[in-house]
RNA sequence: GCCGGAGUGGCGGAACCGGCAGACGCGCCGGACUCAAAAUCCGGUGGGCUUUCACGCCCGUGAGGGUUCGAGUCCCUCCUCCGGCACCA
């Protein structure tokens, strides 16, 4: 008989359409008892999945199979984060619409993730870009502003040239862009923005919840950027009241050192900066810093080696505590945008402090002791920002410090004149974009009314499809013939519409949701199906987004409960548990070019290690991260075309655990691929074998070959459940289900006179491999399980059983050491006692050899794994 | 500077609670099949010593120290790499 060859390009398509065909991943609007939401971060369509994708789609389709198989109503969607950059880019080089161009691209890529068979109900795919999807941010939008968290404000704002528009905070990486990496300035404009701060506090509580559910690192870097510092404010009236304020309010950490304040210091932002020296003969001199300040470049302004700088505004100030009056001055180090922009400066205990106060020889004063001596402010080489006693603190005195932080504050309160406070480092989200390509912003600027909302009844505001583009001719909504005029809601005058449109990150924070009820047209989501399905059991995708998208969304979900869009009861936190996946690698391949730069080869542009291109020897570069530029991309249709789908899958998953880098290498592909045909051919020989010993017999009467198999497939599936539902590690559920089938190659081959039960087990064995290999290759197992004669798809026959009883060992070996060290095995039954085994132990020759001689001064004893002989 | 994480064969990685280090895969070596090759199958593969073989012994998880009957795993010091934050008052 001929045995038919693996080719997974003749099994792949026939079982994708009989998945499809029988609506095998649909899920149920409402959830059955046992449920799963398993989440990939949806794509931006460029038009090109990578093997980034591949690995995050697989692994997320590994869990959605495997809870499928195990019962469960499994929630698996998949859709397009639609808006973005690149489609404007395309229109303004190329002169293409950006709806076609995105259009066209996801129906590449969606062909391209049918070809990888990932277990999607696509009935729920979900698109920003349509007015379907965006009028419901465009409602939320307008209840925000009415709440008062979306509110428009005149600030410092981060502002690409490169891009033309502002960027948010999470955007900005060292100075500059996150998607060219050009530089960013700051910029006063007027900008929309989200009052994320009101949430800093829910936050960051929430991420306590997440312990051991989200990966530690994502939780340390939220914490970080939300920033609390716990402390004080503190009122300093001024000698003479300036602009209608009489007083400069500071926030501290450390309000112990209150009566070591020697001066104050403002920002070069702050808006009383030039106020004080107005009409003075200092003005001149304040306004030059002031304006020096503000133009210099922010990563040259904290730069390592910048000498801290600052200007007497030749006002003063009233230390509460003291009476004593304090020069104001404005210190370039100070930043506008956290606290109050304004800083009480105590040079003893704050190192920026006291390198302005040496520099201006302004007084030091000590007024917290160290434990180990005292301070003496005319030699001391730097501040002292540790713990201490407080001295020439009046009635403070002799207080530990942080008693006096405490003692202080409080004291401040009662006279009115601050008292605790919190602050956080978290900014509130700047949304407006002054680009075409997003969700337009549902607000119309009347020069009566001011700011007024696009009444409910109007929404949508369609974005106009019929634009001119030009490179730098600002947003052409604004040339629009239409789309700017519109009549004022409240009194019908002409006005004008807002002409930005959302950050593209508002979309993605809360297109889980939308999954959930796709369609519906009153809302985002009805709330049976978020009180089903919420929240989001797994989520996988990037470590890139720990701060930017993972924040926005939590924001976004509380804040949408908050305003009654989703109903009460929803959970706070929308991922429930977090998977971030490690970066795809290979190695690159290069020449040098005359000057000695690197020019970057395709692999298959290298011939007997010289360039095909220029002829030069051709150099093996760093694994790096797979990109285009680098030349080091594996395009997807090719691979699987000739290794098919599920070899592309088994890699991903096989080569390192899910969170760590994983670097693409052909042999590593090779030896999957090996893998799978060896399971072919395996099964296929099962599935030949002649009736021998066919029947199945209990497994007490199985010969012990058999028994050993039996086992070892029923202690295998006790792994495999463990380590992809416990640990997602997908890495060692694949070597677990390679030793399986190891053993199966490795038992006796079918003949006509086997022992009774034989062939039955080797079924049984081959059974639950295909089973448990399914969630990773499922076309491969499908196609086998039909040859072994089973009914339908591996998915509907569901995952396979262990008897705790027959995974059970019936023999151990115990290792024995003598001294700690290993000196022989032993087998003995599974369960023997500590007598027993030490009496085994003791007879094995080797270990007997050790112990000649020797007194035993101690035994141990760990059953079932060793036992140590502690000699003198 | 501060806060994290990680260092295990030639390589990716395994060892879940302190209990046989190196599972599984790659690579390499040897063999079978073949006229030959590919494919496939079988065996070996941390280093060293000993030995005819089998066995046995020593060393070994970045370095050094400690706790323990026993440490890749816990503690201390240090080195290297990676990540985050970085004038946050």
């Amino acid at each position: 008989m001929a045995e038919r060859k693996y080719r997974p390009g003749e099994v792949e398509g026939k079982w994708r359409q009989v998945w499809e065909d029988r609506g095998l991943f649909r899920a149920p609007d409402v959830p059955g008892p046992e449920h799963c939401y398993v989440l990939e971060m949806f794509p931006y369509p460029s038009g090109r999945l990578h093997m980034g994708h591949v690995r995050n789609y697989a692994i997320g389709d590994a869990v959605a199979r495997f809870r499928r198989m195990r019962g469960a109503t499994v929630l698996h969607p998949m859709g397009w984060d639609a808006f973005g950059l690149p489609a404007e880019q395309a229109a303004i080089e190329r002169g293409l619409d950006p709806a076609e161009w995105t259009f066209g691209n996801i129906a590449q890529m969606r062909s391209q993730l049918r070809l990888l068979g990932l277990s999607y109900d696509w009935t729920r795919e979900v698109t920003t870009c349509v007015p379907e999807y965006y009028r419901w941010e465009q409602l939320v939008f307008v209840r925000m502003q009415q709440a008062g968290l979306a509110y428009r404000r005149k600030s410092l704002v981060n502002w690409s040239e490169a891009l033309q528009t502002v960027l948010a905070n999470e955007q900005v990486i060292d100075g500059r862009d996150y998607k060219l990496g050009e530089p960013v300035v700051q910029r006063d404009l007027e900008q929309w923005f989200f009052r994320t701060t009101a949430y800093a506090e829910r936050l960051l509580a929430g991420l306590d919840a997440l312990e051991g559910k989200w990966p530690e690192r994502v939780l340390l870097e939220q914490r970080a950027r939300i920033g609390k510092s716990v402390g004080a404010e503190i009122a300093f009236p001024l000698e003479k009241p300036v602009a209608g304020e009489k007083a400069i309010v500071v926030f501290t950490t450390r309000p112990d050192t209150l009566f070591g304040v020697t001066f104050m210091s403002l920002a070069a932002e702050h808006p009383l900066a030039i106020e004080f020296a107005r009409g003075t003969e200092r003005e001149r001199e304040v306004r030059a810093f002031v304006e020096r300040v503000r133009g210099e470049d922010k990563r040259r302004r904290v730069a390592e080696d910048h000498v801290k700088e600052g200007v007497f505004t030749g006002a003063r100030c009233v230390n509460p505590a003291t009476g004593e009056h304090v020069p104001i001055f404005i210190a370039d180090f100070v930043l506008m945008d956290y606290g109050t922009g304004a800083v009480m400066a105590v040079p003893a205990h704050d190192q920026r402090d006291f390198e302005l106060a040496r520099k201006y020889d302004l007084p030091i004063r000590v007024v917290i002791r160290p434990p180990d001596g005292t301070l003496d402010p005319a030699t001391m080489e730097a501040a002292y920002a540790g713990e201490g006693v407080q001295v020439a603190s009046g009635e403070f005195d002799g207080l530990h410090n942080t008693e006096g932080m405490r003692r202080i504050a409080e004291w401040l309160r009662t006279r009115g004149r601050g008292g605790p406070a919190v602050s956080y480092r978290l900014r509130d989200w700047c949304v407006s974009r002054q680009r075409y390509w997003g969700c337009p912003i549902p607000m119309i600027h009347c020069p009566g009314c001011g700011i007024v909302p696009v009444p409910e009844s109007d929404l949508p505001v369609v974005l106009p499809r019929d634009v001119a583009f030009q490179a730098h001719g600002g947003s052409p909504l604004a040339r629009h013939p239409a789309f700017p005029n519109v009549a004022c809601p409240r009194c019908r005058e002409p006005a004008r519409r807002d002409l930005d449109t959302l950050d593209t990150f508002v979309e993605s924070s809360w297109y889980f949701l939308r999954y959930l009820d796709p369609a519906w047209d009153g809302g985002i989501a009805r709330p049976d199906r978020v009180l089903g399905w919420m929240a989001v059991d797994l989520y996988i995708g990037g470590i890139e987004h720990a701060v930017g998208h993972l924040m926005y969304a939590r924001f976004y979900h509380m804040m949408l409960k908050d305003l009654g869009f989703l109903p009460p009861g929803t959970p706070d936190e929308p991922f429930e548990r977090l998977l971030t996946q490690g970066m795809v690698t290979k190695e690159t391949h290069y020449t040098l070019d005359d000057a000695g730069n690197p020019v970057w080869h395709y692999p298959e542009d290298v011939e007997d290690g010289r360039s095909r291109i220029d002829g030069r020897p051709v150099q093996v570069g760093r694994v790096e991260k797979m990109s285009k530029s680098r030349r080091n991309v594996v395009g997807l249709e090719a691979f699987v075309e000739r290794y098919g789908a599920d070899t592309a899958r088994l890699f991903a998953l096989f080569a390192a655990p899910p969170e760590k880098d994983l670097e693409w290498r052909d042999d590593g592909v090779e030896g999957c691929w090996r893998f799978l045909a060896r399971v072919w051919r395996i099964v296929h020989e099962a599935a030949a074998a002649p009736a021998g010993g066919g029947e199945p017999v209990p497994f007490d009467e199985l010969a012990p070959e058999w028994q050993a198999v039996t086992r070892m497939v029923h202690r295998t599936i006790r792994r495999v459940t463990h380590d992809i539902d416990a640990r997602l590690h997908f890495n060692t559920a694949l070597a677990a289900i390679m030793e399986l089938t190891n053993a199966i190659a490795a038992a006796p081959p079918p003949s006509a006179s086997e022992p009774p039960g034989a062939g039955a087990a080797r079924r049984e064995a081959s059974d639950a491999l295909l089973r448990l290999l399914s969630p990773f290759a499922p076309h491969l197992c499908d196609e086998l399980w039909e040859t072994l004669g089973g009914a339908g798809t591996t998915l509907e026959a569901g995952w396979p059983r262990f008897d705790p009883a027959i995974a059970a060992a019936e023999t151990v070996t115990i290792a024995v050491q003598v001294g700690g060290k290993l000196r022989g095995q032993v087998e003995l039954p599974a369960g023997s006692g500590e007598e027993e085994t030490v009496a085994a132990a003791r007879a094995e020759p080797n270990v007997a050899r050790h112990l000649e001689g020797r007194r035993v001064v101690r035994t141990v004893f760990v059953p079932g794994r060793l036992v140590n002989f502690v000699v003198k």
